[in-house]
DNA sequence: GTCTATAGATAGATAGAC
DNA sequence: GTCTATCTATCTATAGAC
């Protein structure tokens, strides 16, 4: 099978998923991929060079999870629960976290960041254009991509078994406002998507 | 001198800030503590016990940061350059972003995050509070945290060289929206603060 | 109690065999 | 082109000298 290349990648994705930034190690990967570390290191010479390529595909993914998280909803409050349950899903926190942290040290994949941030921002623009946010700055959307990633930090670090609820309830609060409606509902609805 | 244990967490807070996590080593901490790597281990025997000693300082630190941010406003909209001169501030970012990982990999400092975490909402919601909003729900106190946590974690991945003013737009709608008025001011107020 | 030499483990990268 | 043995660097931890 010519298709190492392409084990190799889903191998390292799976590890940046799991066991986050620190975990991203060749061997483990190699192994994941059934490959010695050694090999490995013919097809991406480098630590980075396999980052940034797992960094590409996970975007990949990534913009795909948003289009399909925002798409269908009746108003921009219903999205509340969809989103939230995206941002507790530790394991995307995890590969933004890993690559927001490789973009600190190395210019290289700073790019790679920017392309994600911008692409999500694009569609969350467009998300809220359908539902009568004026597109005139893109700070409503801005804001609730920086809100998103925020949550997902904190749910991933404090870990607590009420996460989804409280994003849930935050980002209520944030669309209603977008929304130009009260902003103070104090009763979030209960939330759709899976468990944590 | 007594306090050998002041200056590992000092330059271990120092090192924290410069190279984020991963270069959070202990050859490091101590070469810059002005020891062996050896001796310091006889302090903070393991890698944990040391980050957990500098995380608690970091914190102290963290929250006196966010007392003289949110303090002396005129109004809720004037605090935003304020807050955006401390968000693009990436010593701050790294050491909170460490925190974070280290809580998603050792449930012994998720308990340190939840206190920051807490400490920091309790503080916005009284600043808010200050304002009029009302503390009925911690629900804004959160959006304003987890957005600047956000802010933070995309300033730092992307490195804009815009990235104060960015941020300081997204902060200016958010405050505007919580403080009910109309939310979609396309121009910002230029920022006060350090520039980057 | 204070500090150091040394060991043990693992990561990353290279040269070279098939 | 495909794959492996090996080397170097680096980190963490322990045993033990002063």
């Amino acid at each position: 099978m010519q298709d190492r290349r392409h084990d190799i990648i889903q191998a390292g994705l799976a590890v940046l998923r799991e066991h986050g930034y620190t975990g991203f190690t060749q061997p483990r990967i190699a192994a994941r991929a059934g490959l010695r570390q050694s090999h490995l290191t013919y097809y991406y010479p480098t630590r980075l060079d396999l980052l940034e390529a797992v960094g590409r595909t996970a975007i990949e993914r990534q913009l795909a999870a948003v289009d399909a998280t925002l798409g269908g909803h009746a108003s921009l409050e219903a999205a509340a629960g969809a989103i939230a349950a995206v941002v507790v899903r530790h394991e995307n926190t995890r590969v933004f976290m890993a690559l927001a942290q490789a973009g600190d040290e190395e210019p290289r994949l700073r790019e790679l960041f920017r392309e994600l941030a911008d692409g999500i921002v694009a569609r969350v623009a467009r998300f809220l254009g359908g539902f009568g946010v004026p597109a005139v700055s893109e700070e409503p959307a801005r804001l609730l991509h920086a809100l998103s990633v925020g949550l997902a930090v904190v749910d991933l670090a404090t870990g607590r078994p009420d996460g989804t609820q409280r994003a849930a309830g935050v980002l209520q609060a944030a669309l209603s406002m977008i929304a130009g409606k009260d902003a103070h509902s104090a009763t979030p609805a209960p939330i759709e998507g899976e468990p944590r």
